[in-house]
DNA sequence: TGGGGTTAT
DNA sequence: ATAACCC
């Protein structure tokens, strides 16, 4: 076995774990093929805490609700509509040339036979959506969400477990789940290939699951890390799932035709390395790193070098219930303060619906405004507040009427905003619910229950709400 | 371009 | 409060 003799100067800084003593662990680590291969084999070699990551990723994931709700959508070409955009389209569609986020106009030129349904109301996709999170976390607990239909899960932990279950004669069976990267031969010698196809087996497990108990079928990636994960997951598309090996690492990152396609490097990113003369994969890993931190900032900089590499140390982050609710709509006119009043009114019935249901207390409220302008991509403005604290305790009771006094909060900051004595056209009205805090913890003690037991025994599911209980001292400890 | 979400500054 | 990112 050939020795290799990599230098320790090397570009990107180290990914995870020690950047001492891996050209020693080097020497032993076999064969590589090429340059490609010995930057492969720096990266994963010296890091003895790999990971194991997997990214679920659903088809389609809103046409996919829709054809099990209505089973009779299943044979036909599929699309979900929210104002004039088809936002996504089931496979039948795609086959006749429908694209996600395309115009209705365009879609049904294309595909007269094409069925619409409306897809402005989340509802439905919202709850399915964490359903799968909630599947998935019966695996491992270390979910991320990203959207409503993708989730990573760190495997790293569970991949232990099952290695430590099997016999040393055992580890020459293990076998890979679904496709293998570049087609890469499977070193069963190799532990890091070991945990990956028992990940790519927990991979298809979760998958399976996905579609005995749910119904949903989606594509799976898995690799060292998150970035690597989500790159590979849609490598085979509908329904499919992808390992990467460590030695293909390079060739997955430089299948990326621009820079734009990592994730991370977005819109405004994108532009600003396309003026540095930046476009490819590579352009990116060579470019002086001094030069990228002055003209984008130390932390941003190193973090899409790094990127660039197939290097992301970014953990998986439980995501837990969600941070915020917040309800839009955005329409082509609206330019007086009662139409706005009445749109305001109708997000916030919903808006209220949910925090219910979810049972935490929302303690800001903020509105959100996108005005008329011919140029300005993205102009949107915003105005929050704390929501007073007898406002609060209401939230969620149904009993007494807490639209009143949230509109009357809302409309103060839609005046503080937009000056209703001038002429004006808004194009989107959007209210959120956030800083989200539990209502039987810690701060919410037994003095605080009882001088408002309506919070903890008032239904909600109702179009009334009743006592649960009465309130006596033998029920608190 | 919709109707959501998150984190960093 | 805004701006960037993600879907």
């Amino acid at each position: 076995m050939e020795k290799l003799g990599v230098e320790p100067e090397e570009e990107g800084g180290c990914d995870e774990g020690d950047t001492e003593a891996w050209a020693m662990e080097l020497a032993d680590v076999g064969a590589a093929a090429s340059s490609q291969g010995v930057r492969d084999q720096v990266l994963h070699t010296r890091n003895s805490s790999s990971r194991v990551i997997v990214h679920v990723d659903l088809d389609c994931f809103y046409a996919q609700v829709e054809m099990i709700s209505n089973p009779e959508l299943k044979d036909k070409p599929l699309g979900v509509q929210q104002k004039y955009l088809v936002v996504t389209c089931n496979y039948e569609a795609r086959k006749l040339g429908v694209k996600k986020l395309m115009n209705v106009r365009d879609a049904k030129e294309k595909c007269p036979q094409l069925v619409l349904v409306n897809g402005e109301d989340l509802t439905r996709y919202r709850e399915m959506s964490y359903k799968v999170t909630e599947l998935l976390e019966e695996f491992s607990p270390v979910v991320e969400r990203l959207g409503f239909d993708e989730n990573f899960v760190d495997l790293t932990e569970m991949v232990e477990k099952r290695l430590q279950q099997l016999q040393s004669d055992e580890l020459s069976a293990v076998t890979v789940s679904g496709h293998v990267y570049n087609n890469q031969s499977i070193n069963l010698h190799d532990i890091l290939h070991i945990r990956l196809l028992i990940g790519s087996q927990i991979a298809a497990e979760m998958r399976e699951a996905m579609y005995n108990h749910l119904g949903l079928t989606g594509c799976a990636g898995v690799a060292s890390n998150k970035l690597l994960a989500k790159l590979v997951s849609g490598v085979f598309k509908p329904n499919q799932q992808t390992v990467l090996l460590p030695e293909s690492c390079q060739r997955l990152i430089h299948s990326l035709n621009h820079i734009k396609e990592i994730p991370g490097i977005g819109y405004k990113t994108a532009k600003c390395l396309e003026a540095l003369g930046i476009n490819s994969v590579h352009d990116l890993q060579t470019f002086s790193s001094k030069i990228l931190e002055k003209e984008l900032g130390i932390s941003l900089a190193q973090r899409i070098q790094k990127l660039s590499f197939g290097e992301d140390n970014s953990p998986v982050i439980p995501s837990g219930p969600p941070q915020s609710f917040s309800e839009e709509d955005s329409f082509k006119k609206c330019s007086s303060e009662v139409e706005a009043k009445n749109k305001i009114e109708e997000l916030l019935a919903s808006l209220l619906n949910r925090v219910c249901q979810d049972g935490r207390k929302p303690h800001t409220v903020r509105l959100i405004i996108r005005r008329y302008s011919s140029e300005k991509h993205y102009g949107r403005e915003s105005r929050q507040c704390p929501i007073p604290s007898h406002v609060i305790q209401k939230l969620g009771t149904g009993n007494y009427d807490v639209m009143t006094p949230m509109v009357d909060i809302l409309m103060k900051l839609f005046r503080n905003m937009v000056n209703v004595k001038m002429p004006f056209h808004l194009t989107l009205l959007s209210v959120c619910f956030c800083n989200l805090k539990a209502v039987n913890t810690a701060k919410r003690g037994l003095i605080d229950y009882y001088l408002t037991p309506s919070l903890s025994t008032t239904s909600c599911s109702g179009k009334h709400s009743f006592k649960m209980k009465d309130t006596h001292m033998e029920d608190f400890p």
